[in-house]
DNA sequence: ATGAAAGCGCTAACAA
DNA sequence: TTGTTAGCGCTTTCAT
């Protein structure tokens, strides 16, 4: 006996009816199941055609699949993730899924919510960027969804997958450079950060820095300096780093949201670049590229490591279980500042 | 009989099973339903603590609400997005709603896809900003879902709401500054866009330069260029405009995603802003302020966009049929570039 | 005030 | 190959 819905709403009950077959048909045609006859398969399309019938994905949560996928991005206003998520986007839409995405306001607690709030929906896998909670955290989310991490190395992981850019390398290669260059006395800019320094993209970045000048015997002359990530007192930070009697002779800046305000800064302050001091910087973002900017800057092919995320996490999907920690190779974007 | 999950997931039937009480007494303590004593209320809240229970957003999308609601973007890469989005995210944080993203890449199909997406994950509404789509399109989405826009004027619609800058007064704002510095020969620039130009902010804060214009008996003078949006032919266009023989005395820009780079390049070419070139540009974006920059904008306070947009659609979900319309006065931020 | 039970629109055994 | 049906985890009448 069909019971056919009351509200005006098309359901796979509607196109059944419409198609003269059962739910069940429907549903294989839906999911490309085995065991049905190309007239039944044309059938039902022609319906669901017709109705212009799209299957419930809150339904199809509380069974299967959902044929989509979460980011959780920290913030929104880093230029680098434009073309990172775009990336990721491209490469999960090829294969069917839909991506949507959360911002976690770089506040721990936002961000497990949001991560929760994602799995309550039944997304089938989460990407995180540059995510506040790692770790031990992550693995409790990891046995309830595939998880992909860009932006944190965990080598160790076993849990869920990690893709990254060979921050170690990118460091060495910007270091290398200015040493090449004939710079001697060189100091790194890096991120004041209270979490663990371990793993974070910056730590390695300067471990390469570090590694460059003792491979070329400047050992004792590395320095570093911490610089705010806030808009408001990161100017003032870096104006006292410039006002510095000991400046070094070149920065190599651990990302483009220190570097382009502090060769804004430097300029204005009358200093040339490079004659006076010479930088180079991490990200390759639009704004390192500005005609009255042109920074040299370490490039991380954000696209390829969103497309390698959307990989890592289809496979995981598919059924893989073994980690994957993916590293790609940066490339130095040379311009005039060093 | 209770018949227990198999699985370890904690469902609303464990936390009843746990607190001793029927499934329907923990779902009316979810939704703070009336017709519970708050001894049972107690009971069942200390079991959803204790088993670190969370409602499946997918089973609840079957029946009453999901309590999120999804912001289509039309692209990442506009820095007068984030704080749009957080005034919005903030406002509907506090009704209790998460807040999802979906980014339409500016093609309309990827925009329908991801609408259609995430009404079938049956959210409780939707903020667009900048849609393609409108008008016609949108009424249809209208009725499934309460909807608001942003970016796009459209005083007439029935359907749903939009949330707005006042660009004409924005418009009107920046010429007469310009005006009463003394400049007489104002040319504006806007965007190309092969859309219909009407509902179109640059074409609200075209009619408000020309108003300004005609106001000030300088009707006659008002010329409009039109500059790409897409990065790789842009800075060609806005050469190519820097070059002609009768570039005006001052330009009014529709926006800082060709007022910054425009200031750029005119200083790159050697002329003095504003000694040989007056500018005020549009929404007042972070650019706009670096040190090297120093470019007067309009400001949109996006923020209180965002936060109007949310109380449009809190209501909408409230009941309210009638349309609302809202335009948020513009504010111009003095800087020393005309 | 509390609980039993009927769905919501799907998927996936299992039967036919 | 096709159809029947038992859930998935919740909300919401309707009894009690």
């Amino acid at each position: 006996m069909d019971k056919p819905a009351r509200t005006g709403r098309v359901t796979i009950r509607t196109v059944a009816a419409d198609a003269g077959v059962s739910v069940a048909a429907v549903s294989k045609v839906l999911r490309n199941a085995y065991g049905v006859s190309d007239n039944l398969r044309e059938k039902v399309l022609q319906s669901i055609e017709k109705l212009g019938y799209r299957p419930s994905t809150a339904a199809r949560g509380m069974r299967g699949r959902t044929f989509s996928v979460g980011v959780l991005l920290v913030g929104m206003d880093n230029p680098f993730l434009p073309p990172l998520v775009d990336g990721f986007k491209h490469a999960m839409g090829k294969a069917g899924y839909k991506t949507l995405i959360g911002v976690g306001e770089a506040r721990t607690h936002v961000e497990t919510a949001l991560i929760e709030s994602m799995i309550d929906m039944r997304i089938d896998g989460l990407l995180l960027i540059g995510p506040r909670i790692s770790g031990e955290a992550l693995n409790k989310y990891a046995d309830q969804v595939p998880i992909a991490v860009i932006g944190h190395h965990e080598a160790g992981a076993t849990g869920f997958d990690t893709a990254n850019t060979n921050d170690f390398e990118g460091g060495r290669l910007a270091t290398r450079a200015l040493i090449d260059k004939g710079y001697r006395d060189i100091a790194m800019l890096c991120l004041t950060d209270n979490r663990r320094k371990e793993g974070e993209v910056w730590y390695e970045r300067e471990k390469g820095y570090r590694a460059a000048l003792a491979e070329a015997g400047l050992k004792k002359s590395a320095r570093s300096f911490r610089i705010t990530e806030r808009p408001d007192d990161m100017q003032a930070e870096l104006l006292s780093l410039l006002a510095r009697p000991d400046l070094p002779e070149a920065f190599f800046c651990w990302s483009d949201i220190h570097g382009v305000p502090l060769i804004n800064l430097a300029r204005r302050k009358g200093l040339n670049i490079p004659g006076d001091l010479g930088l180079i910087s991490f990200d390759n973002t639009a704004a390192a590229a500005l005609p009255l900017i042109e920074l040299a800057s370490v490039d991380q092919t954000p696209g390829r490591l969103g497309a390698t995320a959307a990989d890592q996490l289809l496979t995981r999907i598919k059924g893989r279980t073994t980690p994957r920690h993916d590293l790609i190779a940066p490339e130095l974007i040379t311009r005039p500042s060093f």
